[in-house]
DNA sequence: CGGCCTTTGAAGGTC
DNA sequence: GACCTTCAAAGGCCG
């Protein structure tokens, strides 16, 4: 129910035609990065809402919005549009939810927007406080700046079509499986993604190229380049090594324990 | 506490 | 253009 309605507002605030018919589809455009086009060309699309509007064979999903309420720091926060596939906005006036949210990110808490108040949902990293002045006073230049660039909010990538069907599917594979493990439930994932018919795989392209429009409107001169390094990662080294052999048990024991139970259970293929 | 694991896709960089 | 690397999400696991 609130699904329609978001949809609609969000179709509506991207231009994105209701169906009005069979063959008056949009053709979708290719993902704008050859080399992840899918395998299968061009697929005929059925619309995005059309598809969110029709009764999901799933099971009703988790709450992400409760999930996300205590997370702020989602900083773009494309919350009202991720928990679209997630299945809640919960009791908000979703028809000006979305828009009141849009208009907030727009309206101030984009990055180097000149409105002055900042949006709830962009909030520095470390979610500390600023310092005194006088503690300011004692920072060399290059140690406030660095914090300074340490505390730019962070806007994260907008999600892949992969992406957006891991976060609805998710508790689908939760609930039928019983695993909790993350990458157990990826594995199990990707092998769906795969089974997956290009029509489905379609409309999660569609709406990650939707979503990339939007981060991009929003955010006109983020580059994925800026989250660079702002994760630990294992050194390059490391991660082909795990790539092709399993370095240690924990290595060992995910990359092949896991793989052990290619028995799974019927739902989880 | 924070990185690893695991998946696919997007995007930036290098040669 | 091919190839490599990083990061998006998620939550249990482990040093």
């Amino acid at each position: 129910m609130y699904k329609e309605t978001v949809y609609s507002a969000f179709n509506l605030l991207m231009h994105y035609p209701p169906p009005s018919g069979a063959g008056q589809h949009p053709q979708p455009q290719p993902p704008l990065h050859k080399a992840s086009q899918p395998a299968h060309g061009v697929p005929q699309l059925s619309p995005l809402y059309e598809h969110f509007n029709s009764p999901h064979p799933t099971p009703a999903p988790v709450d992400i919005s409760q999930k996300q309420v205590p997370r702020p720091l989602q900083t773009p926060d494309l919350s009202g549009f991720y928990s679209l596939t997630s299945g809640s906005m919960g009791q908000l006036p979703h028809t000006v939810s979305w828009f009141t949210h849009a208009s907030l990110m727009l309206g101030s808490g984009v990055p180097g927007h000149p409105a002055a108040i900042p949006h709830p949902t962009i909030v520095p990293p470390s979610g500390k406080q600023e310092l005194q002045p006088y503690d300011r006073n004692l920072k060399t230049q290059a140690e406030s700046k660095a914090e300074k660039e340490a505390k730019k909010p962070t806007i994260k990538k907008p999600l892949n079509a992969f992406m957006l069907y891991m976060k609805e599917m998710r508790a689908k594979v939760i609930a039928e499986c019983t695993l909790k493990e993350s990458a157990a439930i990826n594995q199990i994932l990707g092998r769906r993604w795969h089974a997956l018919s290009r029509e489905e795989q379609a409309k999660y392209y569609e709406l990650a190229r939707k979503e990339r429009q939007l981060h991009m409107q929003l955010y006109p001169g983020w580059s994925a380049r800026d989250n660079y390094g702002k994760k630990k990662r294992r050194s390059r080294e490391k991660h082909q090594e795990s790539t092709t052999d399993p370095g240690s048990p924990k290595k060992c024991r995910a990359r092949f324990g896991l793989n052990q139970q290619m028995d799974w259970c019927g739902p989880c293929r």
